[in-house]
DNA sequence: ACAAAAGTTGACCCTGCGTCATCGATGCGT
DNA sequence: ACGCATCGATGACGCAGGGTCAACTTTTGT
């Protein structure tokens, strides 16, 4: 049929398009509602119009849809956080543009991130999906990258690149618990708290500069027993 | 019958501690095992001599006897962290112990620690217990304390607290998958991060030094903008 | 020795999980 | 326009785990 716009996919394909849509969507609301912990895939299922079978044509199970969620706001996010840091000159806008980047998104996706949240006020799941995963990764290679260009002393990337992760899923979740929610004094206290930190770190020994195929379990670095007796601006 | 030693607590109240315990160390091994979300209370009853109704006269759920074992790990753990805090004449003492015990405790419970995170190798679970949490409003707390003693500035204890928690648990996490663990590296590396850190933070505008029973909401302090500008040592 | 109290047992019902035979709709060739 | 082949939606079904409870066993107190 020459009347079919050149993106048309036929039907067949619009409606998985649609039905996974929607499922993505009634996972969400239902996540947010009762909390990961709490929801049945028969819940889902019945926030839906469709059958339950379908639901099994997209998804094996409610892990792999919760996965899927998480993914997506990995996927949204690592972009701008890339570039903050390969924009970054120095060392304290690597730093100040990653957690500025991370505690606004955090602010903007409240829902999905209190979602994770909310077992019964007592449970917390995290799912690192691969997504996470590789922004962790993301992470450390820029780390390394940093170090590299002489930006950062050369530390231990795999614990440095915890500690952000750590840092800011933490006092992200306070930030939300407060009663004004402030990215920008969240992300100043982090930043303060990690560039101070940074230069106080042990150096570890010396070995290639360019991390970016390396292994994750590098070298633990004990040197420098002395590095922790130095504080700066006593 | 006075044939009874002064500690025989009868029968009943025997068979109790002893059902009581039978249950929790076969859920640890279970939990151990399969990972938080993969068991099921079937199994753990299963890893038991017991009736599944007995299981149900001491703990209401999975998620119950989950907390129980944590809230054990985190009883053991608290008091040593309190007393080296207790005992810390300085900031560096206060956080080099505070993660020196902690590392080592992982590493001794790595069992407990590693149960946690054992969905499908992409999950992971933290249950902030009730125990677990007044463990870190210990350390708001103790955090304060150093703040009134002066051995710290004034900065914001809770954002502080979380990022204590979040570096701790992050970074005991790598510890755990390095083929040497190694808690004193480890520990040497917050220490350093968190020591460093602390003197470059914003400080938050003055109010009554005591901090103990101070809402946890406080104030999330956006004084000495140009607080990030140091750079020491660098 | 006996009865009341406490606690254990496992069968039972219910709900959710994941599958699969069936069926309706779509795409395609003629 | 028609019919056939394919694809995916459907929901009933078997199965497993959750939590309960009436019956039963053991302990305790008298």
């Amino acid at each position: 049929m020459l009347a079919t716009l050149p993106t048309a996919p036929g039907k067949r394909e619009r409606t998985k398009i649609e039905n996974r849509h929607t499922i993505l969507e009634a996972a969400r609301h239902v996540f947010a509602e009762l909390g990961y912990g709490a929801t049945t895939v028969r819940d889902i299922i019945r926030a839906t119009p469709l059958a339950s079978g379908t639901f099994y044509n997209y998804f094996k199970s409610k892990e792999e849809i919760f996965q899927a969620i998480q993914d997506e706001s990995a996927l949204r996010i690592r972009p701008r956080l890339r570039e903050e840091r390969a924009r970054a000159e120095s060392i304290e806008t690597f730093i100040s543009g990653t957690f500025r980047t991370f505690f606004e998104y955090v602010e903007s996706d409240q829902h999905g991130f209190r979602a994770i949240r909310r077992h019964s006020d007592a449970m917390r799941v995290r799912m690192d999906t691969p997504e996470m995963i590789a922004g962790f990764e993301e992470l450390r290679q820029d780390l390394e990258a940093a170090i590299a260009k002489g930006m950062l002393p050369p530390v231990d990337s795999d614990y440095l690149m915890a500690a952000f992760v750590g840092v800011a899923f933490e006092i992200a979740e306070r930030m939300l618990r407060r009663d004004d929610t402030d990215p920008a004094s969240a992300a100043q206290f982090a930043t303060a708290l990690l560039l101070g930190g940074v230069h106080n770190l042990p150096h570890r020994k010396m070995n290639g500069a360019n991390g970016v195929a390396a292994e994750i379990n590098g070298e633990a670095s004990a040197a420098n027993s002395d590095a922790s007796d130095i504080s700066p601006s006593a």
